[in-house]
DNA sequence: TGACATGCCTGGAAGTGCTAGGTAAATTTT
DNA sequence: AAAATTTACCTAGCACTTCCAGGCATGTCA
């Protein structure tokens, strides 16, 4: 049914949560909310896709979380670590050089 | 070791394909080079992605295959139908949707 | 009371690129 | 002539990630 591999998003929701990070802490849901709003509703991630990322990142030392109780809810903040600004960095190069590339293919004229 | 899934690639091999044979007939190994040269040396794709590319696109309509012996030597010529012409097409638009949200969001500012 | 938003989480499906390997023949180099 | 390189095709299997669907619990609002 659901679209489960859509073409292109292959490493995106790791770069878009550690942009959102690199911008002050945050917690997963509020993620959730800011990734269609920066990127003007073109993407939307899920709960389901949010999550893991997070887990995967803290587990490789790339944020750092902290729980902190809020309105009697717990919420749980993520702060990005030096490792996860040099994995941002590479990250952004990485896109530059596969979007540039892409559009480097896609600008060649038709003709010949 | 090497780096079996690299991010942002998703897609990639499948759109360049596309966009390479809606220009003019090509067999595989044409490609492999040719997808360097389109994408100015950004991106290279070896046989071993470009062949299964060729293969999934022939088996789900989007290319016809054509075998000519050239030299002594046999080659498959791929060219897009209909059908993987409006794939085409869709993969652009996905392309552009999720580059411009990319775009967006490393573009909003740092500060605050 | 019911509905909805907040806030966290996981399992498993599905797809896709990549490396590494193999085959064979033509061409070029030594 | 032998060796090395290029041309040209192919596949198996790993690795990785996104995504959907679902579950849990609390607070708020009608």
């Amino acid at each position: 049914m659901g679209q489960t591999n859509p073409p292109f998003m292959s490493g995106v929701p790791e770069l878009l949560v550690l942009r959102l990070l690199a911008r002050k802490e945050m917690y997963g849901y509020e993620i959730v909310k800011a990734v269609r709003v920066v990127t003007a509703e073109a993407i939307s991630l899920g709960e389901g896709v949010i999550y893991p990322v997070l887990h995967a990142l803290e587990q490789k030392g790339a944020l750092k979380a902290e729980r902190k109780p809020v309105n009697g809810r717990t919420r749980v903040y993520y702060s990005v670590t030096p490792k996860g600004r040099r994995r941002f960095r590479k990250l952004s190069e990485e896109w530059s050089r596969v979007s540039s590339g892409v559009e480097s293919a896609l600008g060649v004229p038709d003709h010949a």
